[in-house]
DNA sequence: GTATGTGCAAACTTTTTGCACTTCG
DNA sequence: CGAAGTGCAAAAAGTTTGCACATAC
């Protein structure tokens, strides 16, 4: 526990941030909110600890932290954002009846993508990243 | 032209919705503006030539395409829905330094991927479908 | 001490809603 | 004619902004 907290405060260090109780406590939200929450759902969750944090403070500080690749934002088909603590390599799996979201990794995969883009390259583009998007049903 | 009139026509029609100038005109814009447009690139590209659609219209129209299949929604990490007119299966590159997005495909990447899921089902997950979010530059 | 971060409330942007009126089939 | 669609204007939802105050380093 303590240890969570001194990598949240270096995280924070190596990046130039300040460490602040409002940054702790909302990596903390995201480390611990495992699917994928909404600012709205950090917020309610730091508040039942943090009453007094603003939610013009959480926007903030998750556009600094996304900035400096702390976390990530989830591209969605929603206008509402959702963020992502993990930053390893992964992909998501995609709910088409519901808002819910889940990792999938898987090395074979990666490793697939990655001999696929290395000899078919795409003329005026540079690759960085590769996600893929999986939709479909999680069945009950 | 009036071909293309005719198939969105008859794209409206099989889907039980009906032919009006607004649907029309929406499916035109979107045909036509090919860079994944927002809401906002609709509405103003149609009030050119439709000066009194109203944007509620056009956000009713838009939802009741993307519910029909008729259209699609795009995932992005910005909080503003974009929509794509094309339905065959395809991926998009992402610009990690603008708004811009483009359209990828390649039978190759669709059979590799087909197999791999073919052969490594995700347990309590039924795919659908697949889509590469491709992140990186456009070069100058 | 000073640069950086936070709280607050107001503003902004994008999207949704309700309802009377209109249009398509 | 009747069901479905549209216009309008107001409201909701999510996010951003500005500024005085507070805090980390």
């Amino acid at each position: 526990m303590a240890n969570s907290i001194d990598m949240i405060k270096n995280k924070l260090t190596e990046c130039g941030l300040k460490v602040t109780p409002q940054r702790i406590a909302i990596l903390e939200a995201i480390y611990n909110l495992n699917n994928h929450p909404t600012a709205e759902n950090i917020i309610s969750y730091i508040r039942k600890t943090h009453p007094n944090i603003a939610s013009g403070t959480v926007y903030k500080v998750l556009d600094a932290l996304v900035e400096n690749k702390i976390i990530n934002r989830i591209k969605t088909e929603k206008d509402i954002m959702r963020y992502d603590g993990i930053l390893d390599q992964h992909h998501h799996l995609f709910s088409s009846e519901s808002d819910r979201i889940e990792d999938y990794s898987d090395n074979e995969l990666d490793t697939l993508l990655e001999e696929y883009f290395k000899k078919k390259k795409i003329r005026g583009f540079k690759v960085e990243e590769i996600k893929l998007q999986i939709n479909g049903r999680f069945l009950k």
